[in-house]
DNA sequence: GGATCCTTCTTCTTCTTC
């Protein structure tokens, strides 16, 4: 960066020479080609080289994938059509909770996180993977470990809070978030970021309650069904340092999201359906949360992704079972 | 009672100029 601020000074210091207006112009189109190398040398694709010279080629990028609109081979219904409106339950009583209870017979029904995280792109794993190096380069294993477990642990401080405000349904547009001595002093920022948007939220039906998809083979646990802004939603809470004020700053939750409304719809334990969602980012410093609203029909293009991230998974496991087949044997 | 599961998070190039 100095190096251009000096040519630019040297064009400045020879403003007395008869090429100055030529030589500004030329320079400006050689810093402008300069800076554009400079970034085309910092793409994902140089660095990814960079990534498999060190760390060894990632077996993903050999498979010729286009990264073009492409549709899952069966378009599964988002919606149970033998759902009908007249099956809408009274929306005073206590909210479900259907907790999780795997086990019956040996068959393996994987979670929406687990199947997520094992179809990742290969671009959202390099770049994964880059910023924990760059973390344990900064704090060490150990500093790393304990960074991420403080994560977590605010996230779940979080959650367990929400479950609280929201199963007790306490009036909490008469509390000041920032005193509520019941909860523990790390999640208050939280909680004041989040307050506005629980004043938009009524009719809670569901909280932290298990979804099964009745014919895909999935399961998932939803952090909230409820009314926000008087339309019924999937709703996902998150806790995040960093601001997250769109949509697409949200990696894979819009897809997680359409994965649980998916399969509460197609799931007998619950009467009702749910088209929309909502996916709630939250700040420790208490800054007003960002809430990002799906619309049905933005819920039904999340869904196709969700299919197709089912289906890689689900040819991924296969493969791997019959490789594997022979180990067994 | 112990082990396991689900979930909790983490990514996006950079730093131009006044």
């Amino acid at each position: 960066m100095t190096r251009i601020a000096n040519i630019d000074k040297s064009s400045v210091d020879r403003k007395s020479s008869p090429y100055s207006s030529v030589d500004s112009e030329r320079y400006s189109s050689l810093v402008k080609s300069v800076m554009s190398s400079r970034v085309s040398s910092q793409t994902p694709e140089t660095l990814q080289a960079e990534d498999d010279h060190i760390y060894g080629p990632v077996v993903k990028a050999q498979t010729p994938t286009r990264p073009e609109v492409r549709e899952p081979k069966t378009l599964h219904p988002f919606l149970n059509c033998e759902e009908t409106v007249d099956t809408e339950e009274p929306e005073s009583g206590l909210p479900a909770r259907i907790s999780l209870n795997r086990g019956q017979g040996r068959s393996f029904v994987p979670s929406v996180t687990r199947i997520l995280q094992q179809t990742l792109s290969p671009e959202q794993i390099f770049y994964l993977e880059r910023w924990k190096r760059r973390m344990i380069a900064e704090l060490g294993e150990e500093g790393f470990k304990e960074h991420s477990q403080n994560l977590f642990r605010q996230g779940k401080l979080l959650h367990s809070a929400l479950e609280d405000i929201l199963t007790s349904g306490a009036a909490w547009k008469d509390r000041d978030p920032s005193e509520t001595p019941e909860y523990p002093p790390e999640v208050r920022g939280y909680l004041e970021s989040i307050s506005h948007v629980l004043e938009d939220v009524s009719a809670v039906r569901a909280i932290e309650s298990t979804v099964q998809h009745g014919t895909l083979n999935y399961l998932g646990i939803v952090d909230c069904v409820a009314r926000y802004r008087g339309v019924l939603c999937v709703i996902d809470w998150k806790t995040s340092d960093k601001p997250k004020p769109f949509l697409s700053n949200t990696y894979d939750n819009p897809v997680q999201v359409a994965a649980y409304a998916g399969a509460l719809n197609n799931d007998g334990n619950y009467k009702y359906q749910v088209e929309n969602g909502l996916i709630v980012v939250a700040y420790k410093d208490g800054s007003p949360a960002h809430a990002h609203q799906l619309s049905s029909e933005v819920m039904l293009e999340y869904w196709k992704t969700w299919l197709l991230r089912l289906e890689e998974f689900t040819e991924k496991r296969a493969s791997h079972a019959s490789s594997t087949l022979p180990e067994n044997r």
